[in-house]
DNA sequence: AACGACCTGACAGCAAGCTGAACGCGGCGC
DNA sequence: GCGCCGCGTTCAGCTTGCTGTCAGGTCGTT
């Protein structure tokens, strides 16, 4: 899962985003809420974890404005204690948790893990794909009934692939997914996993478009592209 | 959608952006080319709009560079009276507009919008013509339904053509789009790579104008014009 | 018919991609 | 604290198949 992190303390932001990223996730960091719009335009995130005082604004106009832009991604609120009338009017605005600061990194964790438990399971609890069933929510797949189970990176880098089925995904690509930073560095990291991966889950799970990048394999794109209508927002 | 504006005027600059954002797009706004080039580089942009005098190049350098990259974010050159000659530089670089200083901030939101259009109406840019399906995006051809594989130099030849659909593109223009430099060797590469994408999607998917060059065959040629109004300019 | 422009099958060279192995590091059990 | 283990990453060597070139053929024009 990607989470958008807007915090704008340095050391508290620090260590919920090694928290997050120790869960499992891939964290983008936003210090401002300006920033955050340029991060909510161009991705799409399972979770957003919003400050409600920021430098340039409040966090919940932010909030708002999401919402009125039938954005239904899950936002937990981090709040101080004398912001806890802004809680109320956070929840009335559409977020679906809260955390009073200074909260517990491990509570912070359950949190996340209630949301990505249900962000998988709303749009796609169980995948089928020919003898491949993948469970978004446990990070387990089972093939031909076998479990399998992927390494944390593994996992995200097979997410990447799941979230835009069909799309045509470069290596660059992929590396900013994993990392979620231009690692510019000449390495064939993203070989060993799409290697490993197939390993795992079949050598026609994804295949390589030489000089291009990679993509789903074809009975993959096929099952999850008609299943994923794009503007799934159930009331 | 999403707008770079590269300018360095403070107050042309500010009434553009404040123009944009009325509009309802979203703009960042660059005032030197090193920090535009910080921007393409990890945002995605659905326009830009291009100061050709800037302190730190010229702005031709900048589009020049982009085409090279195969970005073709539609781009429109805001240019002074007296630079106009830099006008048809600019279109000849890939330019798709141009607005002459001083211009009216309503003609400017009139050239928005028709690019707007075209932007949204093609998120998933997916041309059909005849039996051919092509997708843009993850760079999939479907022919009569089933896909066709073409390698990567294979696709960048045939995207010239795509890119200007009617154009009628010397073998010469083809190897520059496929080097970016003056590869004045004497070969029939083109002639190959023609010949390869042909028996791939069907003989008369490019014509041969003898002694000029090549360009789209008929069926996909008029496809392709029909929705691409390049100069739309309503009222 | 002669010429030039273009097409095509074949092929060597090479770069992109794959993979087994090794190393470093952090977590965990002892 | 110590060693084991698993994961992430890098590297070197191997494999694959794309790329660009050429020779010889076909087609159109003069």
């Amino acid at each position: 899962m990607r989470v958008l992190l807007i915090e704008d303390d340095p050391i508290l932001g620090a260590a919920v985003r090694d928290q997050i990223a120790a869960d499992g996730h891939t964290v983008d960091w936003a210090t401002r809420l300006d920033l955050a719009r340029d991060c909510v335009a161009t991705v799409t995130y399972g979770l957003v974890l919003l400050d409600l005082m920021l430098p340039d604004g409040r966090g919940l106009d932010f909030l708002k404005a999401r919402r009125a832009a039938r954005d239904s991604t899950p936002v937990i609120i981090l709040t101080a204690r004398d912001q806890i009338s802004d809680r109320i009017a956070g929840l009335n605005a559409g977020a679906d948790d809260y955390l009073v600061k200074p909260f517990d990194l491990a509570e912070l964790s359950a949190r996340i893990g209630a949301v990505a438990r249900r962000y998988a399971g709303s749009p796609n609890p169980l995948v089928e794909i020919g003898d491949l069933a993948i469970d978004m929510a446990t990070r387990m797949i089972h093939r031909g009934g076998v479990p399998v189970a992927l390494t944390a990176r593994e996992w995200v880098v097979f997410e990447a692939f799941l979230q835009r089925p069909g799309a045509l995904l470069s290596k660059a690509q992929i590396e900013e997914w994993l990392y979620s930073f231009d690692a510019e560095v000449e390495s064939n990291t993203i070989e060993v996993y799409i290697g490993r991966i197939r390993r795992k889950l079949g050598h026609d799970i994804i295949e390589t478009v030489r000089g291009m990048g990679y993509r789903l394999g074809r009975k993959l794109r096929e099952g999850r592209a008609a299943d994923q209508p794009r503007n799934a927002n159930p009331p």
